[in-house]
RNA sequence: GGAGUAAAUUGUUUGGUCGCGUGCUUAGGCAUGAGGAAAGUCCGUGCUCCAUAGAGCAAGAUGCUGGAUAACACCCAGUGGGGGCGACCCUAAGGAAAGUGCAACAGAAAGAAACCGCCAGAUUAUCUGGUAAGGAUGGAAAGGUGAGGUAAGAGCUCACCAGCAUUUAGGCGACUAAAUGGCUAUGUAAACCCCAUCUGGAGCAAGACCAAAAGGGAACUAAAAAAGGCAGCUGCUCGUUGCUGUUCCAAAGGUAGGUCGCAAGAACCUAUUGGCAACAAUAGGUCUAGAUAGAUGACCAUAUAAACAGAACACGGCUUAUAGAUUUACUCUAUAC
RNA sequence: GGAGAAGUACCCAAGUGGCUGAAGGGUCCGCUCUCGAAAAGCGGUAGGUCGUUCACGCGGCGCGAGGGUUCAAAUCCCUCCUUCUCCG
């Protein structure tokens, strides 16, 4: 995933969830706004309280797995947020795939 | 074979499809990419800034001896004490006769002790003197056991044991052994303290350089010197550095952000030599992560099972977590011979 | 990544070696007041857990967890855990 698709600021991050609509599900949160570019970037925000390093660099790296693979799916020009609940520790990797795309789908971030 | 002690190693393998960080590149690719604890941040160093890192006090650390090291609370070799049949393990282990404090309750008394008792004398609801053998309290009661001795007793005397001091011998030393002496004033220093040795403070979010936006900045003479005030250097004192009012001008400063710091090092491997060892010296060889919302993943096949866990300046230790497998040395014990 | 602070009943908390299971509030229970409640006032041998008991009661353990020093630890020392704060 080249680092033009990611938010990699943190000033980036603070717009995106003062300015942005959110979406949640069991598993996930998602923070969404416009960024007036021609493509979509995604950033994910994992709290300390989940796990340890380990489980933490799992979590993340599945997150980003599964937006590579579904990348083509999403409309252009938002920037998204993903945010992992406390329980995603405990879900399989098809699971978690899942969960992403229902909360896509309910945010309406899908082309058609 | 069983039970155990000590030390060490390893801690997923191979293949396929898609994907990530860094470096190189002829732009297709090639090379390389987490740990034994990367963790906790408990110690010690390097490094950077603060004044050149200064003086005194305060505060803190260490605490048997010797060695080793860049340094340490770690490590090695020993000493004393404790535990285990043993291999072996544990040990904050200086000073209580420098001084102060504390030892609740109980007990007569918690440090140079007469409540009961025992003995002697006077007197008779008791008083005076001697006495630490016995009672009772307590975690602890004034060296222990036995014998002599005595009015009753007592290291008062003697034997053995424990402890103290001196001398001699051995050892670099902690200390050990023997002899002699006087017979002895509890515990607590992870209470204050004393003694010896050591420590300036902060930390890579240190700090250096470039530098948007926003915003006003610099020079000068009088006050001047001195003193005072403010700020920085350390918790305080000393000491030390900078600033303090009027006139001119478009530079200075360092926030967002970026670059560096940032990886060839007290490095690792092998051999030899010195040393019981920790370790040191010499020679040869190797280059081995460097991110900045932070790189190792997903799926499939395969092998019987695969834990704890993810670098953020680096290194030496300590502590804590850890499934399974393997190796070496040693101890006790059953059976057999 | 680095620096620091705290942890005591259900909640807020005092206690810095000894008569403290632990002060004091809130809470809970009972009573007064009221038609009834709330508020207010008064009282309480209540309070976690384990064992024993019909119950009352009694005993053990318990101040984040585990060790150590001490005759004695919530308090002193060491290790670990959890929570919170600050530093660009």
């Amino acid at each position: 995933m080249d680092k033009k698709y990611r938010i990699r600021k943190n000033l980036e991050f603070k717009r995106v969830y003062s300015g942005g609509k959110n979406y949640w599900n069991r598993n996930l949160t998602l923070y969404i706004k416009k960024n007036n570019l021609d493509e979509s970037r995604f950033g994910i925000t994992i709290t300390k309280k989940i796990g340890n390093a380990v489980v933490r660099n799992r979590i993340r790296r599945r997150i980003k797995e599964v937006y590579r693979l579904n990348f083509h799916k999403i409309k252009d020009g938002y920037d998204l947020v993903f945010i992992p609940k406390k329980n995603v520790q405990e879900i399989s990797y098809k699971q978690l795939e899942s969960a992403m795309l229902h909360i896509l789908k309910i945010s309406n971030m899908l082309k058609d």
